[in-house]
DNA sequence: GGTTAAGCGAGACGGTACGTCCGGTCTTATT
DNA sequence: AATAAGACCGGACGTACCGTCTCGCTTAACC
C-alpha cells in the first residue's frame, strides 16, 4: 500500500560492482542533520555531499533532484508516529488530527512540504512523489474515519478524502502560509466539526 | 484597509533626487512577466533588471528580497478579483469560495504561495509581507460570513477566520500541495458544510 | 633494436590466466582511433575503455598512463614508413628529411608529440619512454648520414646526432610550435644546408 | 611591432564599472606563481583563482581559456631578457643563441610552451596568441642577424626566418623532447653552423 | 537657475552552488 | 586470475546568480 522508495532508481543494473548501502545511508543521514540545521533552502547538494564523506556525482547517480532526495530522507529518517487505536471514533480521530498538528505545525517535515510543493509545481514525477511520501501521513486518519463511519459515527457515504483535506488543509495553512500557531482549540474545533456539523465558535 | 507598499523603503532622503516611477513600473512589470513565463524559482533578480532595462542595484535598493520584489508585483499586477455581493449567503458563500478557488488553483498566484511560504519560513518581516499580501483575499469572505452571521443563517458566535482557514486550506492543500484538481463538487461540498453542517458525500 | 613494449608490465604472473592478446588489441586500436578522431586533449581513459568495450582497471594494469598507452598504440598502429635506401646521399638525406616532414607535420603522430613532451616533463620513466619512440624515426636519418660519412661527402668526425637535431627540431618547432607549413623549399634549404654547408636563402 | 595584449578582451564597455587593476595584476601573478610550482598541467582555473583571492567568473570573464591565461601571463612575468648590443656578429649572435638557451632549455617558458603547443593545435586563436608571445623572443635574434647581413658576415640573401627556426628548433627539440641536456658546446656548434657554414663535429 | 546630492544604467567583483566529466581505485560476478 | 561492469571519492570544469561595489551620467530639489 505505501511505497517502498520514492527514489527513480537506476534500470536495475545486471552486472558491476554493488551499490553501497553504508553510503547512501550516510547521505540520507546528512540530509536529514542538514534539514534540521539549514533548512530545506539552503541545503545544498554540495553540503550533504561534504558532510556524508561522499561524491556528488554519487547523489546524482541515485536521485536526480534535490527535492527526490529530501523526500526520500524523510520518508527514512522522520517516520511518520501513528498514535494507537482505541476504537472510540473521537478519540481517536482527535489523536489523528493531533498527529497533523505535530506533523505540520511542530516537526521538520511540515516546514519543508511548502518548499517541496513548490518546487515539483512543474515536474509530473515529483508530484507524484510528493504524492506517495504524503499518503502514509494520511493513512490513519482515513482508518479512523472509516471505523467512525462503520460504527454509524459518521454517514456511511461521507467523503474521508476530502474530510482529511479539510482538516490537514486547515492546519497546514494556518501554520505554514498564514504562520500563525494551532492550539488545542483548533484541534477541539476540528474534531466537533466533523464528529458533530458543529461549526468553530469564538471562546466567549 | 490594505497596506500602500510592501517594500522596506530605505531612510528618507532630505533632498537629492526622488524615485523614478517609470522605472519602478517597469521593474515591477517584468515581476509579474517572468513570473508567468518562468515561475518564481526561475526568476532571478538579475533577469528581472535585465528585462526592465534596470540596474540591478535599482531592485536592492527598493525591495530587500525576491520574496518581498513578487508579492508587491502581485499586489499590483494581479488584483483580486472581487465578486458582487447579491445579499444571498448562500450565493455569496459560493462565490467567494469559487474566488478562493480561482486564486489558489486556477491563477498564477496560488502556484507562488508555497514558494513564498517557504523562503519566508525564517523571516519574520517577509511573513508580515505575506500576511498583509493575503489579507484582502480573505476580506470578501470574511464579510459574506459576517453578514451571514447577522441574519442567523451561522450562529453569532461563529468563529469566522476559522471557517475561512478551513475552506481556503482545504482549496490549497489539495490543489497546492496534493496537486490534484479542485471541482464543482468540492466548492458545493464547502458551501454546505459551512452553511449546513452536513460532511462532504461521495457521489453515488 | 627499437623496444618491444613501452607499457610498465606488472610484476611477472608466477602462476594463473595469461593476458587476453585480443583485449590489448582492442584497446590499441581504440587509442589510435580515439587520437584521431578527438586527438591527445580530449582522449580519456574513460572513452578508450568505453570503445574497447573493456573496463577501465585492465588499461590501468597494463599502463600506467595516458601517455605509455598513447605512445605504445602509436608505435603498433602507425609504424614509421622507411624510404628504401639508393646509396646516393643528396637523395636519401631528402628521403629522410621528407620522411620527418611527414612524420612530424603532416600525420597524426606529429601533433601528438607536443602533448607527449608537455607530459612527461615530469616524469622520468614518461621521458625514457618517448625517447625509445622516437628512436627509429631517427634511425634511418642516422644511417644516412653515415654512410655519407663514409663516402666522404660529410667530414668524418660530423656529429651525427646533433645534425638530425637540426633538421628535425627546425621542422618540428616551425610546423607544431609556430604552426606553420613546411614545403619543398624548407627541405631543400635544409639538403643544402647540411651537404653543402649553404644557408638557408630566400627565393628572389 | 610587438603585440600589447594577448588576451581576447571584449568588446571595449562604453558603460558600466571599470576593470580593477589589481584584480588582474594579482591573477597574472597568481598564475605565474602556480606554473612555477607545479606546471602548466596542474595549475587550474581554480587554484589560480583561490591564490589570487578572486572569483572565478572573473577570470573567464577576461581570459577564455587556460592557454590565454598562462600566455598572458608569462609575457608580463616573465619579460624575455634582452643581451647588450656589441656590433660583433659573432659575439652577439652566440649571446642570442644563449639567450634563446636560457629560454627553452632553462626557465619556466621554455617547459611550458609544449604543453601550450599541444593545446592550441585545434585553435585557431590560441595559435596566433602563441605566435604573438613568441615574437619578441626571435626579435634580438633577428636584429643580430639582419646586422650580420649587413656587414657581409652572412649572404644578403640569407632567409633570416629559417635560420633562426634553425637553431631555435635544435635547442627546443633536444631539451624539451629529447630531455637532453644543452651545453655550451651546443651553442658554439650553431654559432659556427650559422657564421662559417661548418657542419657540427664530434669531439676528439 | 545654478549647484549638488541622489537616482540610475551598466557591469565588475568575490562567492556559492550548479550538474557533468574524468582520474584512479575498489568491488562484484562472470568466464 | 583476468576481466566487464560500474560504484565510489575527489577535483576541476564552465555557468548562473547572489548581493555589493564602483563608475560616470542624468536629473530633480533646494538654495
Amino acid at each position: 500500500m505505501s511505497n517502498e522508495t520514492v527514489a527513480a532508481d537506476p534500470p536495475a543494473p545486471s552486472t558491476g560492482r554493488a551499490r553501497n548501502p553504508r553510503t547512501h545511508q550516510a547521505i540520507l543521514d546528512a540530509t536529514v542533520q542538514l534539514l534540521g540545521e539549514v533548512g530545506y533552502q539552503d541545503l545544498s547538494i554540495e553540503r550533504v555531499a561534504s558532510r556524508a564523506g561522499v561524491g556528488k556525482a554519487t547523489i546524482y547517480r541515485w536521485w536526480n533532484s534535490k527535492s527526490a532526495l529530501v523526500i526520500e530522507a524523510m520518508e527514512r529518517g522522520l517516520p511518520v508516529e501513528l498514535p494507537e487505536h482505541t476504537g472510540d471514533p473521537r478519540t481517536d480521530l482527535r489523536a489523528a488530527i493531533q498527529s497533523a498538528v505535530q506533523t505540520y505545525a511542530v516537526g521538520q517535515v511540515g516546514s519543508t512540504v511548502p518548499a517541496l510543493a513548490a518546487e515539483v509545481s512543474r515536474d509530473a514525477t515529483g508530484a507524484e512523489q510528493l504524492r506517495q511520501f504524503l499518503r502514509p501521513r494520511r493513512d490513519a486518519a482515513r482508518e479512523v474515519l472509516h471505523q467512525a463511519a462503520a460504527v454509524g459515527t459518521l454517514p456511511p457515504d461521507v467523503d474521508i478524502e476530502t474530510v482529511i483535506d479539510l482538516f490537514i488543509g486547515a492546519i497546514f495553512y494556518r501554520s505554514l502560509v498564514r504562520k500563525l500557531p494551532v492550539d488545542a482549540v483548533m484541534v477541539e474545533q476540528l474534531v466537533e466539526l466533523i464528529l458533530d456539523g458543529r461549526l468553530p465558535r469564538t471562546i466567549p
